[in-house]
DNA sequence: GCATATATGTTAGGTGGCTAACAAGATGTC
DNA sequence: GACATCTTGTTAGCCACCTAACATATATGC
């Protein structure tokens, strides 16, 4: 879906959202990506290194703290963010209709669940 | 999660449900499972791939139509099935708990959204 | 100060998903 | 029978996710 919109642009989904948080909030710690992502170091550091090949964005080494890199948008970056559709119609696509308690209980069902999952997983690695 | 139990096996969630198929329903043509798992003909062919490779099932072309290709286990697929963990626990612990009607409604609003999603997708390629 | 531990990022190797393009067999039409 | 078309499977190339192992840099402890 987003990656319908996404394609003629040459960008997938996480690569997007890296963008979009560069764009709309500014200069981001590359950690602190991936607690917003929800997503491994390793795997943020390929999605990062891609845009960085395609010069979308940088890294910059902090000047107290060279382990942590500074990400933020290039000028080619900030140009083509300007140029990226709104993908709030796929929200609206998806749940138009729905009334908000069925929402808000899908919501609530989802994530119990995979809190859930995730404490099975670490009280019980055998 | 899944994979956490099938990691020890060495496998992963896809190849798990193969092997499900193939050992609860019998030998199966392809070209089905790939309608059973809703899943892209070349995204099956490589993890047919791999379990081949590892010698866990057969691919035997059709007598009549040389393209379908049935799929079966091996005796090594057959033994590891034989060994391989109850995954029910894992519904279980995800969604006890809740009830029925919540449940209810967070399949028909997922199956709905992805459904108007698809359409989507169909009705509107600019 | 030095050794150890912790935090951050990268690399290597797996899994799984997709599209596009291709090969080969089966079918249909004329 | 010959050609066009549909179906099935494979291959190549991409995205995204993960764990494990490693290199560096910072922080802690003694």
């Amino acid at each position: 879906m987003m990656e319908a919109a996404l394609r003629p642009h040459g960008l997938g989904a996480t690569q997007w959202y890296v963008l979009h948080q560069l764009g709309h909030v500014g200069p981001t710690m590359q950690r602190e990506l991936v607690r917003l992502l929800r997503v491994e170091r390793a795997t943020l550091s390929i999605i990062v290194g891609t845009l960085v090949r395609k010069g979308l964005i940088e890294q910059v080494p902090d000047t107290v703290d060279q382990r942590q890199k500074l990400l933020r948008l290039t000028p080619a970056g900030k140009s083509l963010w300007a140029d990226l559709p709104d993908l709030g119609f796929i929200h609206d696509a998806a749940f138009a209709g729905f009334s908000k308690a069925d929402i808000a209980i899908t919501t609530r069902v989802l994530k119990a669940a995979t809190e859930r999952l995730n404490q099975h997983l670490e009280g019980e690695p055998t």
